[in-house]
RNA sequence: GCUGAAGUAGCUCAGAGGUAGAGCAACUGAUUCGUAAUCAGUAGGUCGGGGGUUCAACUCCCCCCUUCAGCCCCA
């Protein structure tokens, strides 16, 4: 072994250090406020303890908490070090394992009762105590049969099944803190003593490897910090998130509801929510012609034969409602609108000279979800999708795939979602046609990405039964990936319900088929919509755009004239009318949410004017009408 | 579907083995008002549903429904 190695930096820097120096070492000797605030490194591409041994020349990186990379390893940490404190506190308590995720991480425990809310908070306590005592994270190596020998000695079953599964030969490795020792591939922090700012955030059931028919295990979700003002930023955001709930803004702006009487998942739109759905759909469809789609309306049952015809009865059957028996025949609630745009498709012959054909529909379906499932607008049962189908020849595949990249993201920014990421599935376990095929479309689908210089990632096993995918996830106004889009290649249903069109060669072809939903449903959509704009909806989608409020019941009149004018000027106005001061009002106007509102008494009245109010803003002052048009109507040109 | 928690007036919530309470909203009356709550009065509930224990159940027990947090799944 040579004496000295040479460690190269990312900035291409080299620099000769003793064989065996740290990553810490290294740090120290950049900088020792540097070092204090770097929690693992990176060694030739390998995540390793800040410890840990280089013995070779190498190239270095180092990650503090503001990496990905960092964020991991830290909240990796932290669940080690609360499954040490749950093992002090309830001995009896099996561990398995405890992941870091995106924002936290949890420890899943074998334990017959659910942990209370004292228990967090004792577990809570016993864990900044630990962190006090900057506890060192020990690595250490073995064999497998040492591993099974030490964690069988220990009664530990998970950690044996775990062991279980890796292979003979590889080395295992250990890490003690304290007084506990857990399997863990690391790397961790140098010691819990980096851990400042501790808050346990919930708990819940979850199976043994995310298995329904394993057992279901204790989850403890929490998260840590490096410092008290990040923890405090987080929970001011969960705070946020909370306060913005559709659940919660649907209930106080009356937009939607669900009723017992009706059945779970399935809601009702009030007029405001309408008002809105309204909007969206009469601009979706306005978009839509402008793309050459062509829109069509289909029932919302279908027969037995249809769905088997179409694959649903065979792979997706658990997702549909059950069968609806009439006349001697089964029906079934549609859960998707592929066989009907398929069928209308297939009422005539058709030429290549008619392709693509683009069959949109604004579509009612209907899913049987798992209750446990179901979540105000985000999931129901019932819902309506934005769908279409893109029926074309294999050349112009490329080209409409490339054409609804753009075509949703242009509408998706027109909503005020400015941020995307893409996703493409592939082959999922339960699927139809032949790998071949699936290889040839997902190929195609890269392409089309690769072509846009659309950065994506592969999501292995994500995709659709009948075909792989796009999905293009937005980012809402609190930082949240909801995904909205998904653009499903299906080269399985044209075989199944033998789709042809004649070519140029005066033979029959089979078409290809792009299935695609841009705002994915409608309901979700607006649920997202709702938390996204925090209830203030832009003044093109608010439900109402303006509240005119007289002064009192001597300005009802000249109010009512303001109104009506507004009305014929195709503004959505309502008019206060109500016996009550002008301060209850406006308030009720502000926590309606109402963009505009118009006040109008004595003054206004003489000089035939209106005092503008503007929703969180205040007072504008006085306009005349026409002004007051200007700015209402720029706004809603604007989509602001 | 599974695990856990919850369900009291339209809304937000208090209470508790002896047959329910507040604020807001609603209704009535007074007030005619200048940028986030005028005053007074009235009405409103088989305490999610069903069964059981008890002299007595909103409270204790069982079943069901719904909601919430997750798991699983997903538009």
């Amino acid at each position: 072994m040579a004496d000295k190695i040479v460690i190269r930096f990312p900035d291409g820097a080299e620099k000769e250090f003793e064989t065996g120096v740290s990553p810490l070492q290294i740090a120290e000797g950049i900088n020792p406020q540097f070092a204090i605030r770097q929690l693992v490194a990176e060694v030739n591409g390998k995540l390793v303890d800040m410890n840990y041994h280089i013995n070779q020349n190498s190239e270095i990186m180092f990650h503090s908490f503001n990496s990905e990379q960092g964020k991991e390893v830290y909240w990796h940490s932290s669940a080690h070090l609360m499954a040490q404190a749950v093992r002090q506190l309830f001995p009896e308590v099996k561990v398995t394992i405890g992941p870091s995720i995106e924002n936290g991480f949890y420890y899943d425990f074998d334990r017959e009762q659910s942990f209370t809310d004292e228990e967090l908070l004792a577990i809570e306590e016993r864990m900044h105590k630990l962190a006090k005592e900057k506890l060192p994270f020990l690595r250490q190596e073995l064999s497998k049969k040492e591993a099974m020998a030490m964690f069988k000695k220990m009664n530990e079953p998970y950690k044996i099944e775990l062991l279980e599964d890796i292979d003979d030969n590889e080395v295992i490795s250990i890490y003690t803190l304290g007084d506990f020792v857990d399997l863990c591939r690391g790397p961790h922090l140098e010691h819990t003593g980096k851990i400042k700012a501790i808050k346990l955030l919930k708990t819940s059931g979850a199976y043994w490897r995310g298995d329904v028919s394993k057992k279901m295990l204790k989850r403890i979700y929490g998260i840590t910090y490096p410092n008290k003002k990040d923890m405090k930023k987080y929970l001011l955001f969960l705070e946020e998130a909370r306060k913005r709930d559709h659940r919660k803004l649907g209930k106080e702006l009356d937009l939607f509801s669900f009723s017992d009487d009706i059945g779970q998942g399935l809601c009702l739109w009030h007029p405001n929510g309408a008002m809105v759905r309204s909007i969206i759909e009469d601009y979706w469809k306005k978009k839509h012609y402008a793309a050459d789609y062509k829109i069509v309306y289909t029932p919302h049952i279908g027969k037995a034969e249809l769905w088997q015809t179409s694959g649903h009865l065979d792979f997706y059957s658990e997702s549909m409602y059950s069968a609806i028996e009439v006349d001697g025949s089964d029906f079934y609630l549609k859960p998707m609108n592929c066989p009907f745009h398929i069928e209308i498709y297939k009422s005539t012959k058709r030429s290549y000279r008619e392709l693509p054909l683009k069959y949109s529909e604004l579509g009612t379906v209907y899913r049987y979800e798992p209750s446990g499932a179901l979540n105000g607008l985000k999931r129901v049962r019932g819902f309506t999708q934005d769908d279409a189908h893109i029926i074309c020849t294999e050349e112009q595949l490329l080209e409409e795939v490339e054409k609804l990249l753009d075509f949703s993201m242009s509408m998706l920014q027109d909503f005020g979602f400015e941020e995307f990421r893409v996703k493409l599935a592939t082959m999922p376990d339960k699927s139809v046609g032949d790998a071949k095929d699936w290889d040839k479309a997902i190929k195609s689908l890269q392409n089309a990405l690769e072509k846009n210089n659309i950065k994506f990632e592969v999501d292995e096993g994500g995709g659709a039964f009948y075909g792989p995918k796009i999905d293009i996830h937005i980012k809402d106004s609190l930082n949240r990936l909801w995904q909205l889009t998904t653009i499903q290649f299906d080269f399985n249903l044209a075989e199944r319900f033998k789709m042809e069109y004649i070519g140029a060669d005066n033979q029959a072809h089979r078409p290809f088929m792009i299935h695609r939903a841009l705002l994915g449903s409608i309901e979700r959509f607006f649920g997202i919509l709702i938390e996204h704009y925090a209830g203030n909806f832009p003044v093109w989608l608010a439900p109402v755009q303006v509240m005119v409020i007289p002064l009192s019941e001597n300005y009802n009149h000249y109010a009512e004239r303001k109104y009506t004018k507004l009305r014929e000027q195709g503004i959505r106005v309502e008019c206060d009318f109500r016996n009550e001061k002008v301060g209850y009002k406006i308030r009720e106007a502000e926590m309606s949410k109402i963009p505009f509102m118009y006040i109008v008494g004595a003054r206004e009245e003489d000089t035939n004017t209106i005092a503008v109010r503007r929703h969180g803003s205040g007072d504008l002052g006085t306009f005349t009408f026409d002004e007051a048009l200007k700015v209402i109507r720029g706004e809603i040109q604007e989509r602001t």
